[in-house]
RNA sequence: GGACCUGUGGUGCAGCUUGGAGUGCACGCCGGCCUGUCAAGCCGGAGGUCGCGGGUUCAAAUCCCGUCAGGUCCGCCA
């Protein structure tokens, strides 16, 4: 989508803002366009920039609408031969008001105009591939081969501009913060658990590899150990991992860590440097962040990173049905959802619900409607048979569902059930919400650990150096499931923005993490013995977060895609349509490797 | 690894269900006209391997199979 018409895009900059940005002139112009006003009539400017449009008007009259970055100027010149859309010019012109009746008032620059113009044409340019117009939709991939036109356009002069100036809001917060901003190796080595990495085979050490950082996580907590105190910087992560709409092998955040201090310390750091952000991008005030446990995200919405802009929650059923005889609902837990809009739940819509909540993981979803009949409200549904008319009276009365409402219902164990639901929900409410609000707050109490791995070792959520809530630290043995950490998500938006944690400093402590997480003595000394050396050395207390600032920006900007806030971005395959990245090396790169290829690979055949 | 959607002059679409000559719309491009236009207008013109390969058929943009590319999602992403 490249639509630039949306009320989200035109909230986020407004035309004044914009002209509060025009750096002053330098070079071969002196004005920028929207340093043009009314108040410049009679002056002499010279303007650089691109023809917008030629509009010919007979022999005598020509409108050429120039166009920097700052906005577009209509120039009027004699019959000129020669000027096509594209072309790079500098023009030299008096500012002059227009005659009566022929203002543009969707122009910024409409009252005025430009005469008596001096053309000078810097470089000619063939007809372009695809419109340049926001108004104009083109496929995404025209638009990524031709990148370097596509960031011609509006919207992404834009989105770019924005993401520097939530940069910029960033790295003022963090120094008003006493953050120090150090640079940590690309080249590196693996870190532990964690997303797929990629690999830089060594040349002067054939055989051995570097690894590029998925996030700089020890390198920052080495840095507290040598006493840096509040560190940060803004970090090129890489992962290999498959892309989506919200994710590219690499990817940018606001990393930070810090001594001393504590979760809620952490939180107002970063709380601070969002709200610098959204004053310097949005011009507002952001409230203060709130906070949600997980515990209470996941139950009421289903979700640990939940979109709270629709109001629509989930319910818990599990007491009407905890001796039911419906059989599939016969489950730890059973969670409904009142679905907005039933009026567009086909029948045909709900049998994709089905198959959606199939594709999720779960056994299926069950759907009533509820109806009006004889005797008051109740239900219809390819189930409704099995169900009791306490069963039904009481889903009715705990739903709130009045006629024509539809209630979807899924019955699974407690994860897995509100995952599903939560999930339904989103897919059936996001295209509800307000695109201007900005929803953000913590999620805490993370549990410690999820799950367990195929040799029946627990994982863990966060990192294995995430410090315990100390007052759970006696369950560790007992019962680690319920372990809470010290560890805090950022939502926007539905949204997880980045997370952080208190890390363990202890040695004690840190070697109860990795028993029940069954890692030995040796493997830890073996994956990530420097750090624990370190610890041996005075560690001090510390923790960090991490966000990523494609995701912020995106969001600000109103796109649905990182890839609109990204110079360069990469498609689902990995692929740079640009240069055609990924390329097969001469073989000679590749022997100085010590590496030798795979003969053919599937793609290249 | 899997599911679904999309692929038609330079761009964006329609045509596909129900096979019948590359048929249509809008933008752009080229030429002409036009002295106040600004999504300019009017007239004329050029521009196509219907992503690619195979199959069915007298006949395929259209139906079937495969494949490639792009997108959305599941898995994956501490």
């Amino acid at each position: 989508m490249c639509g630039a018409l949306s009320s989200t895009k035109e909230v986020t900059m407004s035309a004044s803002q914009l002209r509060d940005l025009v750096p002053p002139a330098r070079g071969l112009r002196s004005h920028y366009v929207a340093a043009i006003t009314e108040e410049s009539i009679g002056q002499e400017v010279t303007i650089c920039g691109w023809i917008n449009k030629v509009r010919e008007q007979g022999k005598q009259l020509i409108f050429l609408d120039v166009r920097d970055h700052t906005g577009v100027i209509q120039c009027v010149l004699p019959h000129q031969e020669g000027l096509r859309t594209e072309f790079v010019v500098a023009i030299k012109a008096e500012v002059a008001q227009r005659p009566d009746g022929t203002e543009n008032e969707n122009l910024a620059s409409g009252r005025v105009e430009l005469r008596n113009c001096t053309v000078e044409v810097l470089n000619a340019a063939e007809p372009l591939p695809f419109p340049l117009s926001d108004r104009l939709e083109v496929d995404e991939s025209t638009r990524l081969r031709y990148r370097y036109l596509d960031i011609r356009r509006a919207s992404m002069q834009r989105n770019l501009r924005i993401r520097s100036r939530v940069n910029a809001a960033i790295r003022r917060s963090m120094d008003q913060q006493g953050f120090v901003e150090v640079e940590t190796p690309l080249l590196w080595t693996p870190t532990p658990e964690g997303a797929r990495e990629f690999v830089v085979p060594s040349r002067l050490q054939t055989g051995q590899a570097y690894v590029l950082p998925q996030s700089p996580q020890i390198a920052k907590q080495l840095l507290m150990v040598g006493g840096i105190d509040r560190y940060y910087q803004i970090a090129r992560c890489l992962r290999d991992e498959d892309l989506r709409a919200d994710r590219q092998f690499e990817f940018t955040q606001l990393d930070l860590e810090a001594s001393f201090v504590g979760q809620e310390d952490i939180m107002n750091f970063i709380s601070h440097a969002m709200a610098s952000v959204v004053e310097d991008v949005r011009g507002i005030n952001l409230p203060e962040v709130g906070e949600i446990t997980w515990r209470d995200a996941m139950d009421r919405f289903g979700s640990d990173k939940p979109e709270r802009r629709f109001t629509t929650e989930l319910i818990d059923l599990s007491k009407i049905f905890a001796s039911t005889s419906v059989r599939a609902l016969s489950a730890p837990t059973v969670k409904a959802l009142v679905a907005p809009e039933p009026e567009k739940l086909s029948r045909s819509r709900l049998d994709q619900l089905i198959d959606r909540a199939k594709e999720l993981g779960g056994k299926g979803l069950l759907w009533l409607k509820v109806i009006r009949n004889e005797t008051g409200l109740s239900v219809e549904s390819p189930v409704a048979k099995f169900f009791s008319e306490s069963e039904i009276s009481e889903v009715l009365s705990a739903t709130q569902a009045t006629e024509g409402d539809i209630v979807l219902i899924v019955a699974d164990e407690w994860e897995q059930a509100v995952k599903i639901l939560g999930q339904i929900r989103l897919d059936l409410g996001r295209h509800l919400v307000d695109g201007a609000v900005l929803d953000f707050f913590w999620v805490v109490d993370f549990p410690l650990f999820e799950g367990h791995d195929e040799h029946g070792n627990l994982l863990s959520a966060h990192h294995p150096f995430t410090m315990p809530n100390l007052e759970d630290i006696e369950l560790l043995e007992s019962d680690p499931l319920s372990v809470r950490s010290q560890s805090y998500d950022l939502v926007l938006n539905g949204w997880e923005l980045g997370s952080g944690s208190i890390r363990i400093h202890r040695r004690d402590i840190q070697e109860k993490i990795f028993r029940v997480l069954g890692i030995s003595e040796e493997d830890a000394q073996d994956r990530f013995g420097f750090l624990l050396n370190a610890f041996r050395f005075g560690a001090p207390p510390h923790g960090g977060f991490a966000f990523g600032i494609d995701r912020l920006t995106s969001i600000l900007a109103g796109e649905d895609t990182i890839r609109e806030v990204i110079a360069f971005p990469k498609t689902q395959s990995g692929a740079d349509l640009m240069t055609g990245a990924p390329k097969p090396l001469p073989p000679t790169t590749w022997s100085q490797l010590g590496l030798t290829p795979r003969p053919q690979s599937p793609r290249s055949s």
